[in-house]
DNA sequence: ACCTGAACACCGTTCAAGT
DNA sequence: ACCTGAACACCGTTCAAGT
């Protein structure tokens, strides 16, 4: 009964325990569980992340926030196991106007929010002061004052397309929860309700509409 | 050891279950935990709630996110018990123009979820389709319709708004969340970042303005 | 270094029983 | 109807032990 060095890495505990929250939601991740999945005794997940279950909800939303250009979401199996990822490496410089790369970013990032939603109320409580966080940041900030903000202006900027993103992913996620509301509680007290019962909206649009919308209203006048 | 009748009402468990979230996290809210701030067995509580620790968290979601002309938050000592709320009743009909309406539902709602912040993360997953969240919705759409919108638009307008408070809330719980960025991980690599460090907010003002811009934007052409 | 296995305190919930 | 008390299955985590 003793198979040991099973090969557990930080990388591949966070993509199963993302699997799982897919799978079963939030509340159904459980050390134990998560142990199964990998084929392991639960307590050695501890030796990855010694502070237990906070930690690895922390590494799970660095992972899900986490809009580099590298892909993340995709196979771990690599064929040179030599070359590390070394994350002090400049990346090379983005080239495209400040426009396109908050475009670029805002839709990448809904896209990873999107892709885990059951992971959504994590983002809420956990303080993004991690590297990809803060990466995330400058990306905006520079975008921003290259634009022809500077101060606090930018620092609204950032804020107001942050919102927006988090705004806009999490309606979705709610209005997909409710297939129709229930036909018993909408009754005469709610008739423009009733009226426009299964009017469905395409999110994607509505998303890409509303990010012009935001970038545009965010231009220095 | 036979202390019975404790006086245990869904308004009083609910109100106790915030107090502690507000406290203590939501991970801080157990059952036990709950039964003693009402000096009651934890098991009592299930006599309220049949179906467990979820339905409670629907009834939390539920108060939080109504917002009605009568105020919630406060003492629930009634001098008349007699009389009940009487959820048929109509309201008194809201004079105001649509957007004055909207306006102050907007600034309320986004009271007590900052109020409430630790059970944020309850209302992204919870289906809204309660009496409260249908009352929101039809002052949402009827407004909408005054103003000059009609079909998909309603429900589009409708969408913006409710993202647009949503997203804000949750910037500010997660900027409030960090102090300020951990020094030793703001380096080189993120001027704009160490630049503007310490830029504080004033999320009031910024809500309102914000919300300004969206219900212009909403307006028809 | 990496993982196991038993143990501990705590959790949500069920169920029979009390009043 | 309303609450208690014991019980059950499960949880996160600690710790000593194995290799």
């Amino acid at each position: 009964m003793s198979r040991n060095n099973a090969g557990l890495s930080a990388e591949r505990i966070i993509t199963e325990a993302l699997h799982i929250i897919d799978g079963r939601g939030l509340g159904g991740l459980t050390m134990r569980r998560l142990g199964d999945a990998l084929e392991v005794e639960a307590m050695a997940i501890y030796h990855h992340f010694p502070l237990g279950k906070e930690q690895l909800f922390d590494a799970i939303v660095e992972h899900i926030t986490d809009v580099s250009p590298a892909g993340a979401d995709g196979s771990a199996d690599a064929d040179d196991p030599e070359e590390e990822p070394d994350p002090d490496a400049q990346p090379p410089a983005d080239e495209r106007p400040w426009d396109e790369r908050l475009r670029a970013w805002a839709h990448d990032y809904r896209a990873g929010l999107l892709r885990h939603s059951g992971a959504l109320s994590l983002i809420i409580h956990r303080r993004p002061d991690t590297t990809a966080a803060l990466r995330s940041l400058e990306l905006h900030y520079a975008a921003f004052t290259e634009a022809g903000l500077s101060g606090a202006d930018v620092v609204r900027a950032a804020a107001t397309l942050d919102s927006y993103v988090t705004g806009a992913v999490i309606h979705q996620v709610r209005a997909e929860g409710i297939g129709s509301h229930d036909p018993a509680a909408v009754d005469g007290r709610h008739p423009t309700v009733a009226a426009l019962r299964g009017t469905a909206l395409d999110h994607d649009a509505r998303f890409a509409d509303g990010l012009e919308a935001v970038l545009a209203g965010l231009r220095p006048a």
